[in-house]
DNA sequence: TCTTGACCTAGAGCGCACTCTAACCCGTAT
DNA sequence: ATACGGGTTAGAGTGCGCTCTAGGTCAAGA
């Protein structure tokens, strides 16, 4: 599998592919007779676990720590772990902020909804 | 109340606070008699809704583009809500996604607790 | 009077995460 | 043979959202 291939597998674009190699959050890509990346479709398994951590609003510099864990092999587990544990507890953080301010955007799209059936508004509000 | 005290109350930085004015998304302040800064209070209405417009995503284009409809004054009252109701769309689909990652990194963590309970692991996955 | 601390401006700098450019190489189809 | 559609590199550029610096003003307290 080439980078082509691999970036329209993974969502990624080339660059990106490429940038994620040079800053190590993709393992150094294999190459073929011509010197070109031949990636193992097993990397799509990282890349999607990668993009997880991404929407969950994970730093590539966190990325990054788990990756190197990663390549330390198995006894690692603990350390990588306790990252994610970590970064979970963020989520859940996140969820709920994200949660009391959707209600709060609710009340206020209720509150245009009224003033469009008055036919005025009083402005004492953003 | 002066722009420093505007900082503590909001969470903003001063820097910020004026970098804000610059761009549009704060209005133009009134200055006290030495030409400093010099808000009324109900400012921070506007600084808590635009705080959370910004934890849920919103990009500061678009938080421009309501605090300009905005000054225009009632008449906008559609247009804003349009605009309020897309980016609610968009926490919802944000909240839905980052659910869904959270039951996986849950997944995931479980998969290193069971790991440990046995005393090897396979890494045939991330 | 002098120092301190908070304010002012214009403009530069930063960290993040890409994204692109320029110049080159390689294999395949015409 | 040559053109094309991929790939390669090093390094520069981009967009976002601040954040800071330099050099200055101003009011109040010791």
């Amino acid at each position: 599998m080439k980078i082509g291939e691999l970036a329209k597998c993974s969502g990624l674009s080339t660059y990106t592919i490429r940038y994620y190699e040079r800053i190590g959050l993709l393992p150094v890509a294999e190459r073929d007779a011509g010197g070109q990346r031949d990636y193992d479709p097993s990397i799509l398994i990282w890349t999607e676990f990668l993009g997880r951590l991404k929407t969950t609003g994970m730093p590539i510099r966190d990325m990054l720590r788990y990756a190197r864990l990663r390549e330390q092999g198995a006894q690692t587990g603990l350390e990588r772990r306790a990252l994610l544990e970590a970064h979970r507890d963020m989520v859940r953080d996140k969820l709920d902020t994200l949660q009391a301010s959707l209600l709060v955007l609710d009340i206020k799209i209720d509150s245009y909804v009224d003033t469009e059936q008055r036919t005025h508004h009083d402005e004492t509000t953003p």
